[in-house]
RNA sequence: GCGCCCAUAGCUCAGUUGGAUAGAGCGUUGGCCUCCGGAGCCAAAGGUCGCAGGUUCGAAUCCUGCUGGGCGUACCA
């Protein structure tokens, strides 16, 4: 139980005894020990507009404050008028208790408790191999939605595709030209079509499964290719521990006819009209600067409509929350899709875009251009290969989704066994090892230790560090930003190792053993918690 | 031209509703293993937070302009 909630009610109440202007109260934890270990800026938000002296309104504030002792050991007034908390190691050796006591359960929101979230991502069309770039689409994904779970969401996590457009015919196209190279003919590629070895591969697969008598047009051949591909890039994400509930095709908008009626809905509220062939939306009506096609002179819907009917979809699917996870290069296109949502009259606020800026594969120290068209990517699944899922993971999730991500293969690579993850996994394998060995000197754990031992600076930071892991987590589900998890990770590890080369846990001294272990109990408990949203492995042995 | 994103240490990046001395990893230099795993710890060096203004008690963070880069700006998806 945070801290936080109690204070603010006490800041407020006084500042309000004050007669000062009513604010909501901030607390941050303090930079720096010399200032406590929470920090409020109140009295300088609050003295500006009272025509008051910062540092005396921080006295004043002071002096109307009665908090309890047991959490609240000292509060000091620092210039320009900051007040600091510093917080009762009772405190702390109650949020020991707590931990322990709530387990998996410690830092858990119940904000998401009753409603249902819906996040689509990958959503990569069946045309070959997932690259780099949907990884880290995929990760940020997944992660998103462990965040939602953990805080009670019922997720669904959703795969849109569409296998029915040009690029699947052209994909067909090149399959069966692959076919009949394979039997020996002279068949070229089409122009602009794939060119993958996985063509190939298909190919023969189809030729051993089918037979060598296949006409030009056969169906089977987008078929065995889409089959085949989509099957590929289950695998792929099964690998990284990802599993979709729910594959929604495009093609399912048109037989039901929702495509259609979606046009006459904003037909009938005005919002379409045709010119040169074509049918248009007249999004300049609605504030933008450009008209859109949603359906081309030949007849076909732009990839515009079937997006727009996508959305309508989910939102009357019922979920609190929507949330599409696209490419930098698709962020022109979303405004367009809640525009036409809004103009029939929905209520759009479910729907929240992350925008993921573009991985730039860099070998050599040159750039890899990536193409899956002409196969000049590197294949997630190859980058898998290289580096294990667990590192793959860390690497996608430590970054902020809007860095332009440069990932270097040979530094990948290279240095694998200096790499963050295996850092946190260390910590964990550490403190697994340490419970170990202290069982077999008999030290058996027990919740009957004295937690007042635990003295030691560098086990009072470790305690701090445990205290902000609710917080990072609320923080996480606000901002769906999930590096911030990875980040705390890496510091409440480097407290770990930093309190295990200065306290030695399993000595002569039993109760003080004891109070250690139940402290390093607490550490993996929260490390369990943390790897486990990032999707990353806990090894107990390394 | 217009729109969105980005620019922080030699390199890759944190820094999220504006706070106190801008951090980490890698790389460089120098220390720490009789004892729970050295995949660790400690220390040093390394910065005009792209540039110029502005708002503020306070700006890497907000505003404006500029420079440089990524992605869009299709009757491709």
């Amino acid at each position: 139980m945070s801290l936080k909630p109690y204070l603010i009610q006490a800041l407020t109440e006084a500042t309000k005894a004050l007669d000062l202007p009513a604010v909501a109260v901030r607390i941050a934890p303090s930079k720096n020990p010399k200032f406590g270990d929470l920090s409020t800026n109140l009295a300088l938000i609050v003295a500006k507009p009272a025509g008051k002296n910062p540092y005396d309104t921080a006295l004043a504030i002071k002096g109307r404050l009665s908090l309890d002792a047991d959490k609240i050991a000292e509060v000091t007034v620092t210039p320009p008028g900051f007040i600091n908390f510093k917080l009762s190691e009772h405190y702390y050796y109650g949020l020991l208790a707590t931990i322990l006591n709530e387990g998996r359960g410690f830092g858990r929101g119940t904000s998401g408790k009753g409603k249902s979230a819906n996040v689509e991502f990958v959503s990569a069309n069946p045309t070959g191999p997932l690259t780099v770039g949907h990884g880290r689409q995929a990760v940020l994904g997944d992660t998103v939605a462990n965040i939602l779970e953990w805080h009670g969401f019922d997720v669904t996590r959703e795969y849109y595709y569409n296998d029915a457009g040009r690029q699947m015919r052209l994909l067909a196209e090149s399959v069966a030209a692959r076919y009949y190279q394979e039997l020996g003919r002279d068949v070229p590629l089409p122009e602009d079509g794939y060119q993958g070895e996985y063509i190939v591969e298909i190919a023969r697969q189809i030729i051993n499964r089918l037979g060598d008598n296949l006409s030009p047009g056969d169906p089977s051949f987008r078929r065995e290719a889409e089959k085949h591909i989509f099957n590929n890039i289950k695998a792929t994400l099964t690998r990284m521990g990802i599993e979709h509930d729910r594959f929604t095709n495009e093609k399912s908008f048109y037989e039901s006819g929702a495509i259609t009626e979606f046009i006459n809905d904003l037909r009938a509220k005005g919002f379409i009209y045709e010119a040169e062939g074509a049918v248009w939306f007249k999004t300049t009506a609605l504030g933008k600067t450009q008209d859109r096609v949603l359906i081309k002179s030949t007849g076909e819907p732009t990839y515009r409509l079937p997006d727009m009917v996508y959305h309508r979809n989910k939102l009357e699917r019922g979920y609190e929350l929507i949330i599409d996870i696209f490419g930098a290069d698709h962020q022109d296109t979303y405004p367009d899709v809640l525009i036409a949502l809004e103009a029939l009259g929905y209520d759009i606020s479910p729907i929240r875009v992350l925008i993921h800026q573009f991985v730039t594969l860099v070998r050599s120290g040159e750039k890899v251009k990536m193409s899956t068209r002409k196969a000049t990517f590197i294949t997630l699944e190859e980058l898998i290969d290289e580096l294990g899922p667990d590192v793959v993971r860390f690497f996608f999730i430590m970054r902020g989704m809007n860095s332009h991500l440069n990932f270097d293969l040979d530094l990948a690579a290279d240095q694998s066994e200096k790499n963050p993850v295996f850092y946190l996994q260390y910590a964990h394998a550490r403190i697994v090892n340490i419970i170990r060995h202290g069982e077999n000197l008999g030290y058996e754990f027990t919740k009957d230790y004295d937690p007042t031992l635990l003295k030691h600076p560098s086990e009072l930071a470790l305690l701090k560090k445990l205290d902000q892991f609710p917080d990072i987590m609320s923080t996480a589900l606000e901002i769906l930003e999930p590096q911030i998890v990875a980040n705390y990770l890496l510091s409440l590890a480097t407290h770990f190792h930093k309190f295990y080369t200065e306290c030695r846990v399993i000595t002569e001294n039993h109760p003080l053993s004891q109070a250690r272990l139940a402290l390093i109990s607490a550490v993996r408990i929260v490390l369990n918690s943390g790897l486990k949203l990032l999707g990353v492995n806990a090894p107990e042995r390394m």
